[in-house]
DNA sequence: CGGCGATGTGACAGAATTGTGACAAACCCC
DNA sequence: GGGGTTTGTCACAATTCTGTCACATCGCCG
C-alpha cells in the first residue's frame, strides 16, 4: 500500500510503453492514458501521487490539461515530459504549476531520478498498520481477524480488510470514495457511480459492532459528500519493528 | 514569513552576480557564498528556504556540500546549477537529494521558474489554511470539524466549511457576496438575488458560538452593503513538524 | 451441478443539507 | 424620527447524499 501511484499521459505508444515499464519495474503503480481528455480524468482521480504529462496530445493539449488540473487539484504534482524543449515552453509549463520539465529525448535513469525527486517532496506514504485496537476489539489486518475475547472472534473479507487498513493507515484524515476506489480496488474512477464503497463500509461497521452490545467509540465516521474517516476510536499497539 | 531566503553558492563572480541580481529583483532575500565550505555553513543556517549550488567549487565540491547538508538538514531544498551536464552527474545529484538540476548555460527566466516551482512545494505551502483557532475552538477545515474540548465538538457542512475557508484565507479583507458566490459556489452572478450567502453565514455564526456561552472574539464581521469579513479573532496554529 | 461466501447493483426510505420567500430588525442618511 | 436599504432569521420545500435491503453474479470447492 505504500507504492506511489503515477498517471502517464502520452499518446505515442512506444514512449508510453517505455516510461510505464520503467516506472513499474521501479515499483510504482502506473495508470496509462492515451489522450489529454482521458489523462485529465485519470489525473483528477483520488489517490494519484504524480502525473507525467506529454504536451502534444490528441483531444486536449498538455497545457490545457495542466490548467484544468490546477483548477481542480491545485497541488497535484506534475512533471511535463515532452519534445517541446524551447525555453518558452519550459518556463510556461513551470509557471503553470508543473514541478519539473523533462525534454525528450530523455533517459530512463534521469526520468526515474526526477520522479523520485518530486515524490520525495510530495509523497508521504501512510505508515502501514497491521494491528489495531478498537475498544476491547483486537483487529489483525494481516490475518483479517477481529478478536473480542478468547471465545468471540470474527473474520473480515479481503476487501473489507483492505478498506479498513487504508482508512486506519490514513487515520484522522477524511478519505474520499474515489481515493478508496483507486487505492483499494486499483481503478481510476472518473465519475464512476457505485455504492460498492458504502456497502463495504456498512459491512465493516456491522462486523465492528461489539457482540455483547456495548457501545463502541465512534469508529468509521461519515464525512458527508466526501467519504469516510477512521475515527479516534482506533488505537495502535506498540509498533513492532519489521 | 514573507520573502523566501535563498543561498547562492557559486565561485564564478559574473555568474553569481547575475543569479543573485535576478533573484533579488524578483523579491527574494539572497545570501552569497563563494566557496563550498562557506556555502555549506550558510546553507545550514536556520531560516534558509532554498540553496542554489554550483558543483565545481573551491574548498569543497558541490557533491560534498550536498552530502553534508543532507546529513544535517535532510529536507532543505537544493537546486544544482552547473556546467557539468553529463547525465551521470544529473542523476547523481538528484539521487543525492537535490530537487532540481539546471545545466549552464541557463537563462534567468528558466532559473526563476524552477526556483519558483521548488519553493511552491517547500515554502509555506499556500493551501495550509486547514487549521484555524478561534478562541478556544479548534477548527479543522479539511475534516470540517469544530472542537471545543475533548467532549464537545460540532460538524460543518461542505458549503459552510468552504465559505469559512475562503473568508479565513482572505482574513482582514472584506469579501463581497458576489465574490463568495463566484469562488465557493462557482457561479457568475450578474445581479442575481439570493439570500444563500447570508443564510450560510448565519449558520456558521451559530456553529461557531461557544457552547458554554462565553463570548467569542468577533469572528465573522458584516460589512454593510458589501459582504463579510473574517475578523482578527481567527489565528493560525504553528504548523506541526512533519 | 449445487452450495457457499464474497461482492457489486439498483432501489428506496430516511437524513442532512441547502436555497427561497417572507418578514422583522438593524442601519444609514437626511 | 422617517423612509429607503440592507441584514438576520424562520419555516419550509427541494435537492442531494447515505444506509441498507434484496438480489444477481462470480469464483471456488467438493
Amino acid at each position: 500500500m505504500s507504492k506511489a501511484r503515477i498517471v502517464v499521459v502520452e499518446d505515442e505508444p512506444a514512449i508510453r510503453r517505455g516510461v510505464c515499464d520503467a516506472l513499474r519495474m521501479t515499483g510504482y503503480e502506473v495508470v496509462e492514458a492515451t489522450d489529454g481528455a482521458i489523462g485529465l480524468q485519470e489525473a483528477q482521480c483520488g489517490g494519484i501521487d504524480l502525473v507525467l504529462l506529454d504536451l502534444m496530445l490528441p483531444k486536449m493539449n498538455g497545457f490545457q490539461v495542466l490548467a484544468e488540473l490546477r483548477r481542480t487539484c491545485p497541488t497535484r504534482p506534475v512533471i511535463i515530459l515532452t519534445a517541446k524543449t524551447s525555453e518558452d515552453d519550459r518556463v510556461r509549463g513551470l509557471k503553470m504549476g508543473a514541478d519539473d520539465y523533462i525534454g525528450k529525448p530523455f533517459s530512463a535513469r534521469e526520468l526515474l531520478a526526477r520522479v523520485e525527486a518530486v515524490l520525495r517532496r510530495t509523497y508521504k506514504p501512510a505508515d502501514e498498520v497491521n494491528l489495531v485496537h478498537l475498544g476491547r476489539a483486537r483487529i489483525d489486518l494481516q490475518r483479517r481477524e477481529v478478536h473480542w475475547s478468547d471465545h468471540e472472534r470474527g473474520d473480515l473479507s479481503e476487501t473489507e480488510a483492505a478498506v479498513l487498513k487504508y482508512l486506519v493507515s490514513n487515520r484522522e484524515r477524511a478519505v474520499s470514495r474515489e481515493e478508496l476506489l483507486g487505492r483499494v480496488w486499483g481503478i481510476g474512477t472518473a465519475g464512476l457511480e457505485t455504492r460498492a464503497v458504502d456497502m463495504h463500509i456498512a459491512r465493516l461497521r456491522a462486523k465492528l459492532k461489539d457482540p455483547n452490545g456495548t457501545e463502541l467509540p465512534e469508529c468509521i465516521v461519515t464525512v458527508r459528500s466526501h467519504g469516510y474517516m477512521a475515527g479516534p476510536g482506533f488505537s495502535f499497539p506498540k509498533k513492532a519493528l519489521v
